[in-house]
DNA sequence: TTGAAAGCGCTAACAC
DNA sequence: GTGTTAGCGCTTTCAA
């Protein structure tokens, strides 16, 4: 049996306040008492349980982190690492909640087991409705966003994807490219879409420019990205020069796969990605960072400045994003 | 301000106790009480609280994952994916806990903040010294392994290493090979090498081969493991024809860049894996395929087994691997 | 089937 | 600087 604060202050002859006190703040204690709690303490193997200050104190010293499905990907990973690293040294337990299905989510929304039972919300990269958003604030909690589109946030942190996207095409105009094809999986139609900013901004940038053709081009979560772009090349007369892929890990498949199909990179294609995530420096995938683990760092900070009743000076913050221009992009071959 | 069950009980007017067992045990309830119950409930916006319940029930409700490095690779997403979905269903709070350094492990082991604070223990892919196991030991609190050589867990899951680059040797050794070049990074000394057997096993498989010489080279971490092949290749007269890698991310960057190095896998060159991560099969690397998403669902269930003082059949599980042969080994090409 | 009441292990206000 | 004590919000005997 584990031993209790009780039985600590009978063996160091003090009370249970004096051995609550030598270990939340031990200043307020002499040192000679703190000296002997801590060797009774060590004698019974006991330390403080979390649970107790928790009910105690009201808070549940939990934070939730709201993901849009059960597989973590580069940029889940990198936000669970930014997240739990704040979290955790500030006393935090990171829980994450994937609302994977509509099912899911409507159970999430409807029984809403935050009440109480977590101190903020975190929701990254999926888009949450104003209704949600509405129920998740009758909670009185702070609602913290990470790349999401939506509106409603007590805070929230995220890149600019149409100035992001727009970096991509003035690159691949200014080498030459006239006719840009835009690739993106499409999503479950309840889960929103919450980087869709991406595509609405590529079609503008392109409409911003003369003589310039931005076409764009869905596929179903699970196709193969390299059959999706070919069909897509091969398809028209007029084939695009270059392809940009909504996300790097979508574009890198075709490095290895499009030599099969008599086509080099960037010699008769240009490509570019987005993210900057795994291989995609080793590949010389032309793309723009973003840098999801530095976000996560700041929405962590965000909300235990929020959980701890400070006011932010900056509720919502746009992270930079940088152009990295690598191998896969180059001008457009000219046309035999 | 959230209602308590007191609250509840007020307006539905029946007792807390009533209010309680609506919640945690209806069909103690009658069906018209219950229906008062929840009715209020509703009103009041109220939900059970977890963290009261768990203090009375003396359980934390929690289960901590130790893991040797804050940043989460391809297997320590599949493991979290894999335990968070098990874990969460069953009401159970899954807590990453990185023991990145030395010193934090070193903190971690001495503090042990674990005791009553977590229900379980699950340390994945790192190696942890008999005297740690003892110290987790005396908390009475199972202790679960995943990928760790050590003894000593209340129960584990793991591939066999051994077995697993066993395969490889073979299949590059029937192919024709005959000398072989095992690349792994180095750890951290204090963070011990849970795969170490892999190394090993290497060396074993080819020393049971007549006639096959099997040699190992540890590159640092962060190294560029194309730079380090490439020495490796570069450096000797009887350059190895086929290159081990400890794990497919670092066999991977070869595939772009060997090229412009002259050389071309698998014509000059077999290449190796061990994972099947992602892109492996995008690249077409010869591998062996673990699945950590698997085992972690395993290693949770027993978790949640020995939690619940129930006994386990089979403690300690060998995951089976599979040899996935691509394009990226083939007979060596015949010496000049 | 329901209610009264005793805790779970600690913290913090208050008294000394 | 230290001790006393009343809760935190539930669950769970025990009685009715």
């Amino acid at each position: 049996m584990k031993a209790s604060i009780e039985d600590v202050a009978r063996q160091a002859g003090v009370s249970t306040a004096t051995v609550s006190r030598a270990f939340s703040r031990p200043d307020m204690v002499s040192a000679k008492t703190r000296a002997k709690v801590m060797e009774a303490a060590q004698q019974l193997d006991f330390s403080v349980s979390r649970m107790a200050g928790i009910l105690k104190s009201g808070r549940s010293h939990r934070v939730a982190l709201l993901v849009g499905s059960s597989k973590l990907d580069w940029f889940t990973s990198r936000i669970i690492e930014g997240l739990n690293e704040v979290l955790r040294s500030a006393g935090y337990d990171l829980v994450i909640q994937p609302i994977g299905d509509a099912g899911a989510r409507e159970e999430f929304f409807d029984e809403l087991p935050v009440r109480g039972n977590a101190d903020a919300v975190i929701v990254s990269s999926f888009a949450i409705t104003p209704a949600e958003i509405r129920r998740l604030n009758t909670t009185r909690i702070p609602l913290i966003g990470i790349n999401t589109a939506s509106q409603g946030f007590t805070a929230s942190v995220g890149i600019d994807d149409k100035a992001g996207i727009r970096l991509i095409v003035r690159h691949l105009t200014t080498l030459g490219h006239r006719n840009l094809l835009y690739l993106y999986e499409t999503f479950d139609a309840t889960m929103g879409f919450s980087s869709h900013n991406r595509v609405t901004g590529f079609l503008e940038a392109c409409s911003e420019l003369d003589g310039v053709t931005g076409q764009t081009m869905d596929m179903q979560a699970g196709d193969d990205p390299v059959d999706a772009a070919l069909t897509a090349l091969l398809a028209r007369d007029d084939a695009p020069t270059a392809l940009c892929f909504h996300q790097d890990s979508l574009a890198i498949p075709l490095f290895f796969r499009l030599r099969q199909c008599g086509m080099a990179i960037p010699t008769d294609l240009s490509v570019t990605g987005f993210d900057n995530s795994t291989f995609s420096g080793e590949v010389g995938l032309t793309t723009v960072r973003q840098k999801p683990y530095d976000m996560a760092v700041a929405a962590a900070r965000k909300a235990l400045d929020l959980i701890e009743g400070r006011t932010l000076d900056q509720p919502h913050e746009i992270f930079p994003v940088q152009l990295l221009v690598r191998d896969s992009t180059a001008a457009p071959r000219v046309r035999g």
